[in-house]
DNA sequence: TTGTAGGCGTTATCAA
DNA sequence: TTGATAACGCCTACAA
């Protein structure tokens, strides 16, 4: 391993004055700066990010902890995560969560929270109030946050308008009884469930229903245990025998990956899309595009959330430069500064309806 | 921060005694190194992993660097090759090199030769030699090197053999012209393009139709210069529209992306499958069960292969402890020790024909 | 069975 | 503008 001694012994200079010099410190004379960087380039000198991050507590890492890498939507999404954090010249790590509490607690314990500048973090199991004890101060924004009353920054998808804007659509195309899969009727009871993904979606099809004069009923509303492929499937067959939702001819899925695997369900049973039933998911996956027919969606500009994201993130990454990281009493009082304001901030991904076959009436 | 000193300090030992304590070295007396166990448990104390890694050259982190981590097929890869990593009890970080061969190195060179054990590549760009000296003598396992000879361990998917089964199984339907979506008929002319994926499954093409006794001419192979969803959608618009495919009715497409996309394809021009023409993918994702009509294909069995690829990585890494790591010139004489031979493995994963409806005739 | 001490490669504080 | 030097937290001979 070539270390920083080797380049400063060829560069004829110190030790300190490579470090200073590779990281751009202008108090280096730019001919020896010149220097010092040909001679790293020759002897193929790479920092050691152990020894950087063990002395000043950064490693240009960003982490990306993402639950079930194996699901389109959370690969696609860290994938957009992954590269726009490239783009910003940090090193993106992915982690997969996978669902299991212990899981997340060790990801962030072992390796994110200790390597990682900063991370972001889609959240399952972990409380907001667990995680700002695993974060040790260090920056992280939330990917659709649940919390009622947040503690890190978090950019969500358009939970309540996406949602209306999909019922507002089967709507529009004339459906008369629309079944929205994935929640029950009762799950807004539930303080907790109201400010989930699920909860805030659900608020938005009611929201929908009403501004369209709609009467709403449990027979609105197909519940799923698991947004898994298999039991979605088997819900377009509780859908079709049930007489509670015999007349249903629009669908709306709380997710892509539920309204295809719905949609083969129905493919099973010959039931046609959109003829007898009119199907809208919610992602815009790629899948969604090539699916036959293919699907009426609410997608979500990954882009775009990447860009939230990170730009909220790098901000704190920052603003951490100064301090101590660990010790957020840094001035509370100074309100007026507006650049760095201690509450987190809440945004929301950009979105669209795409139309596409399963709703082409 | 919570050190190895608070531990000492709280279980009333030197920090030596914590270190050799928490690594279960059988110096320590039981009585002792519960107290320190129990000690540390309280405080929440986490080795810093940036500080063992410099002192011991050790992390306890396995990395895995795949293409496009949005793709179906190497984000399910991923997934399963995470998931065997955390069950041998190493941390998994997950990187995406996105294709360009700049951030292949870049991803090798900053993070994964440095941070980890040892690592899982999935090569694009980068050649076999390269990656050895990228490596920095650390533990690599390849996924479907392509590479004539060589340098490293590696798992590969079933190319001859599965691509052999799906053209036979196309054979025994009844399909009297089939043509292959991917390679085009001159490349394995080239002999690098012989023996990377597409062509070694071409190879079992090639070797399905001579056992069955066809004739192979162009008019088998509909090339494809990129392997994406959209020229995949359009070469179903190149066979039907071109008089060398005309009466086409069996193909088999390289990956299951291209078969669904190219399903989609025909679906645009209101052929069906698999009435008018029956269709074969390779990879088994997810996706393909859940496709209208679900799709016939090689399935590669995932599990399978990230057990072996760990298998060999950690045989490596533990053979490691020992030496120096980055020389190899241990005993390249002892031939007759067959524990960890120098010459590298190459293992190929399990895999099966799942017939569908796609082929249901 | 446990403690002492030195160093891994880098960065930061000083002094020159 | 540059150089010496002391940490960062952990591991591991070696000494006790």
């Amino acid at each position: 391993m070539v270390t920083m001694s080797d380049v400063a012994k060829a560069a004829g200079v110190s030790r300190a004055t490579v470090s200073y010099a590779l990281r751009g410190d202008p108090r280096i004379a730019a001919a020896t700066a010149e220097k010092i960087r040909q001679a790293a380039q020759k002897l193929h000198y790479n920092a050691n990010i152990s020894a950087r991050s063990l002395r000043s507590g950064r490693s240009g890492i960003i982490g990306v902890a993402i639950y079930e890498l194996d699901r389109p939507y959370p690969s696609e999404m860290s994938a957009a995560v992954s590269r726009e954090i490239a783009r910003r010249g940090y090193q993106p790590i992915v982690q997969q969560t996978s669902g299991s509490k212990d899981d997340e607690i060790m990801i962030l314990q072992k390796v994110t929270s200790q390597l990682c500048d900063g991370m972001i973090f889609s959240p399952g199991q972990v409380s907001d109030e667990e995680l700002r004890a695993l974060s040790h101060g260090k920056p992280m924004v939330l990917l659709d946050d649940i919390s009622p009353d947040p503690v890190f920054d978090s950019v969500n998808t358009a939970c309540e308008d996406g949602s209306a804007a999909a019922v507002h659509h089967l709507i529009d195309i004339g459906c008369k009884h629309i079944v929205v899969v994935g929640p029950s009727y009762d799950m807004l009871l539930d303080d907790k469930m109201a400010s989930s993904v699920v909860g805030r979606r659900m608020t938005g099809c009611l929201r929908a229903f009403e501004e369209a004069g709609v009467d709403v009923s449990s027979r609105n509303f197909l519940p799923l245990r698991h947004w898994d492929p298999i039991p979605s499937r088997e819900a377009a067959y509780r859908l079709l025998d049930s007489d509670d939702y015999r007349d249903a001819d629009g669908v709306f899925c709380l997710t892509d990956t539920i309204a295809i695997s719905f949609m083969r369900g129905l493919a099973d049973r010959g039931v046609r899309v959109p003829d007898d039933i009119a199907l809208v998911g919610f992602d815009g996956v790629t899948e969604s595009e090539y699916a036959v027919p293919s699907l009426t969606t609410i997608r979500t500009d990954l882009d775009d959330l990447a860009r939230k994201a990170i730009d909220l993130l790098l901000d704190r990454v920052n603003a951490n430069v100064g301090g101590t990281g660990s010790d957020p009493s840094a001035d509370t009082a100074s309100d007026g500064d507006l650049a760095f304001p201690d509450s987190p901030q809440r945004l929301t991904a950009a979105w669209e309806l795409v139309e596409r076959e399963s709703t082409r009436r």
